[in-house]
DNA sequence: TATTGTTATACTCTATAACTATA
DNA sequence: TATAGTTATAGAGTATAACAATA
């Protein structure tokens, strides 16, 4: 049974204030785990990015908001640990795609379910109710 | 007017996604407005802690998660900016206090104006009941 | 010509360790 | 002794510019 609607307004500072400490309290969570397993923010968010696909270097690129020449590096460091691979892409004679390895996607397995098990609690309060129109709200400050 | 209260329940691992993109794009958002002002998302960070305060080396520290030696490179370059300026703390001979300058309020106002300006269209579509609940839910993701 | 990716270079951010000064 | 802060050092993340290979 949804509130009674009310007509859209001009968003309090409280409001943004408080997606603005939520972000940083999120990324603090993120940021934790990926040092538990010896990763940078952004390695990371590669793992998770690959771990149900396999990628060229400039969609990396694109989806993180890096220059190319960023990813090389980036890459190149979690190729030496053995984390993903660089494969000739098939159909594009320029193009490098990268795939996470065995190794690559255990971890990024095991950070992932990390990240659910520590960000479950901060919204285990909520009904269900609650947690249905909270997703809501935020898939609307997502686009 | 609350909608029917509903029993805790284990949050979704949609809603943990939504949390995680959400803070991913308020931090994109907040990146991309301190780069317009030739400043790092810590910097701006800093500019806004000491917007209206002025505390320790060690607090600041503290707050961001991040190590003294840390704060002494990242202050030293907003000092050197004009930003900052360090100030012998007056009961403890071995503190030092950070404040802002003029030149650093103007610029932290003029940041967290934008700040303001480019979060709230995206919760803009909500209702003020809906933006009271959302504020309410993010809180409790906060502690 | 335009695109994909790498390399060279430089600067910021970050931590660890060693140090000075004050409590 | 313990705490506050700085400096030295080193490594990761980042961007810009120049480049090679392919489209």
């Amino acid at each position: 049974m949804p509130s009674q609607p009310t007509e859209p307004t001009q968003p309090s500072a409280e409001l943004v204030d408080m997606l603005v400490q939520s972000a940083f309290t999120t990324m603090a969570v993120l940021t934790r785990i990926a040092a538990a397993h010896d990763l940078s923010l952004t390695q990371l968010r590669v793992l998770g990015i690959l771990r149900d696909r396999q990628v060229r270097m400039t969609e990396l690129a694109d989806y993180l908001g890096l220059e190319k020449s960023t990813m090389s590096g980036l890459i190149a460091r979690a190729q030496a640990r053995g984390l993903v691979q660089r494969v000739p892409n098939p159909t594009d004679g320029r193009a490098v795609d990268v795939r996470l390895t065995a190794v690559g996607h255990e971890l990024a397995n095991r950070a992932a379910t990390r990240v659910a098990a520590e960000l479950a609690p901060s919204t285990a309060g909520l009904s269900a109710n609650e947690q249905r129109r909270l997703a809501g709200a935020l898939h609307r400050t997502i686009s």
